[in-house]
DNA sequence: TTCGTTTGACCCAGT
DNA sequence: TACTGGGTCAAACGA
């Protein structure tokens, strides 16, 4: 795309990261985790997000030679040979989110499972392959889908989420809204969107309130990205603000019965018989479908004065069981 | 002027 | 073949 405002450090994959609501602020120091199944790395790593366990399978970073800095709520881990940094920072006290600088050539990243899913089954289903730029749909996709179907021409697998309202917004992808129908036996209609980033996108998205609560939204996805995510400044900017929840634009919540009744009173548009109006664009913060809590996880690389995207052709992947001899520092 | 939303019309697969 | 309903198009409109 070559856009100026995607500068900050390439573009970067998120996913999720669970944790107790009741966990503030990353605490640096070394615990054992409750339920004691993280190894080594993991306890180093996220010593006390008991969510983070198997984190060291999850990831794979070449930092044999690393150190680590705490600040505030940040821990970086440097590859001295290499330059390249891993930062974990908390964005807002009690969501963390997890993002990777997208590499540029061939490689597999995987994001953290959400609880429910151990690390290696979590890995096995939701590997992306970067390096063929391919990219999923949507960040939910590290939930279990709720159904899985084909689209109406068979060229795609439809998978189909349920999602709450607040978990909507949590979305890296620019979309536009292309259509709207009442579905038959739903009070809701359904809204059709697009990928807005790119015109040869394929990727589409449906969202529509769930009958049976309207406070579940089911949300259908098909096709993939076909480029990078949406990121520029004022995205990332948006995403370490403290913004009050919005529904999505565009997504009509009004059941049938309402719509129908707001329009009659208009031969042609419904001026304002929608309860929201907002695009479901990246101004929103990204990524943290289904849970409370998110962390980031950037990789940089430092070549002179500037900073750039990670070249995978350095292998960043390793057990971070390595990354034992790392020392610190302040 | 540009971009996103709305919404009736149209297309098409399934029955 | 006709009907039904989901999916998409595109003109009109708004911000």
């Amino acid at each position: 795309m070559g856009d100026d405002d995607r500068d900050i450090g390439g573009i970067v994959r998120s996913c999720n990261i669970s944790r107790p609501n009741n966990v503030v602020t990353p605490n640096l120091d070394l615990k054992v985790s409750p339920n004691d199944v993280w190894n080594s790395s993991d306890k180093y790593l996220a010593p006390d997000m008991t969510s983070f366990n198997g984190l060291s399978e999850i990831f794979s970073l070449d930092f044999p030679i690393a150190r680590r800095e705490n600040s505030y709520d940040q821990v970086i881990i440097m590859n001295q040979n290499i330059n390249q940094q891993l930062y974990l920072h908390s964005i807002q006290p009690v969501q963390f989110i997890q993002q990777i600088i997208v590499p540029q050539s061939r490689t597999s990243v995987a994001c953290v499972a959400p609880t429910t899913t151990t690390p290696h089954e979590w890995i096995n289903l939701q590997q992306l392959d970067i390096g063929a730029n391919i990219y999923p749909n949507f960040n939910f996709s590290m939930m279990t889908p709720l159904t899985q179907t084909r689209t109406r021409n068979n060229q795609s697998i439809r998978l189909t989420y349920e999602l709450l309202q607040e978990e909507l917004k949590n979305d890296i992808w620019t979309w536009r809204k292309y259509g709207q129908k009442h579905i038959k036996g739903s009070p809701f209609p359904r809204n059709y969107y697009k990928c807005s980033t790119s015109k040869h996108c394929e990727a589409k998205k449906q969202i529509e309130k769930s009958p049976k609560d309207e406070n579940i939204f089911l949300v259908s996805c098909s096709g993939e990205h076909n480029h990078d995510p949406p990121m520029n400044r004022r995205y990332l900017a948006s995403c370490n603000g403290n913004s009050k929840f919005k529904l999505p634009k565009g997504i009509n919540i009004l059941p049938k019965a309402s719509i129908l009744n707001a329009s009659t009173s208009s031969s042609k548009r419904v001026k304002d018989s929608r309860v929201v109006a907002s695009p479901i664009i990246a101004t929103n913060p990204p990524l943290e479908i289904g849970s409370k809590n998110k962390m980031v996880v950037e990789i940089v690389q430092n070549k002179g004065d500037g900073k750039e995207k990670v070249d995978m052709n350095e292998d960043i992947f390793m057990g971070f069981d390595q990354l034992q001899g790392v020392t610190t520092s302040t």
